[in-house]
DNA sequence: TTATAGTTTTGACTGTCGGTCATTAATTGA
DNA sequence: TCAATTAATGACCGACAGTCAAAACTATAA
């Protein structure tokens, strides 16, 4: 179906401030910003930001949207590689490790996301829906890497899929998370006395799941 | 040495702000409390919390601070019992989650950590400072749980035991994270499909990486 | 007990920011 | 060209974190 100029146009005006929301929060941190700045680096009036979003937390939200959607992406990529799901695992693994080094505007809204959805309104819009979809479909991705693993003996099999997938999911986020605000050296004192990279935590991580996932036939018995 | 009744009467005050913030915090939810509440709650005029605290995000610095006491200090009870190092990783695990259900308002407050870190003046302040020590010692605690296992045998000796005890603090918050916030009825669509409780996500989880890090002599290459 | 100096507590006040809405500008269609 | 409809705007409002001059309280001395 053809959109007019108009929708073409509005579109356009919401995606621009988007853009320009992103741009802040890159530069300034998401915690130091305004809604006239986003207004004044978008080039609109303030006002007109409200045509647009409910609210300056629905703006967050939808770069989360944006954010996911690309993470989706590059997931069912890594999926279409034809190894044992496994590996497949681990290819996920590092494929988020790598969105979040590249994206790490996103990685940031990610972690404001609960308290974005615990306003009531917002969670009952179509975009906090579509968040929602776009994160079922992640953990669905993690939940088809582990299936094809236990059905190509290369996952042990005694661990349901969508449970397993939960705790990778969060097990990953944990440890990125951490990973990553040592990175950008925000405190985390804790993390001055080692010093390891980013890169190297999650690959630690990634082993270590790895090892406890793995259908080794001899240690059925534990 | 021995405190005067005004620097005792002074902390009791302190004490009794914080108190007063947990219970807000508890009752209305983090994002809804205002200085005017806290005050109000605590019996004191507002301006009185400023000259305990230098901010409200202190406060919550403060809460976390308790907070961090009480993990430890639960952490340290773990350690002493005589068990193998594999075995004492899951008890501090086990212990972790405990303290997470029966403390919510901590976990929720340990959660605004970041953004309270993130303020310049505030991470340079003492308060700040005994976080970032007690968060270092919850650290040791591991590290020191790992060393065990390495020494018994247990644990495979191949990772660096700081390196893996921050991949296991950091998957661990973020898998009971995860589990939490399906606790707490708040969104996570994800996890409407399947219906796992808290304990099982966490204890698919212990097993897992207690399986990744197991000293399995069988599997010694990979 | 009262006067005085010092200390603590207070809440009215201020600046900032998210959000609103009456007004203005732009676009459309006749 | 001129309404009529739609879009954009920024002055304004209420709420809230944080301040500070004044009030209340305490301790000490006469």
């Amino acid at each position: 179906m053809k959109l007019t100029r108009k929708e073409r146009e509005r579109i356009a005006r919401r995606e621009l401030i988007i853009d320009a929301a992103e741009n802040l929060i890159d530069r300034l941190g998401i915690d130091n910003i305004t809604m006239d700045t986003i207004a004044t680096e978008a080039e609109v009036g303030k006002g007109t930001l409200y045509l647009h979003f409910k609210s300056k937390k629905s703006i967050y939200l939808a770069i989360s949207e944006r954010g996911s959607r690309l993470l989706n992406h590059a997931f069912g990529k890594a999926l279409l590689k034809e190894l044992p799901g496994l590996k497949l695992i681990e290819e996920l693994g590092r494929t988020y490790l790598k969105f979040v080094q590249e994206n790490p505007v996103y990685f940031t809204v990610f972690n404001y996301y609960e308290s974005l959805i615990n306003d009531d309104d917002l969670a009952q819009s179509e975009l906090a829906q579509r968040c929602e979809e776009s994160a079922r479909e992640a953990m669905t991705y993690i939940v088809r890497a582990l299936q094809i693993g236990m059905q190509d003996g290369s996952i042990n099999n005694k661990y349901d899929p969508h449970e397993l997938g939960i705790v990778i999911w969060g097990a990953s986020r944990g440890v990125i998370h951490m990973a990553f605000h040592k990175q950008k050296k925000h405190h985390m004192k804790i993390l001055d006395d080692v010093n390891f990279s980013l890169q190297s935590l999650v690959s630690n991580f990634i082993e270590l799941i790895g090892t406890g996932m793995a259908n080794d036939q001899r240690s059925k018995n534990n």
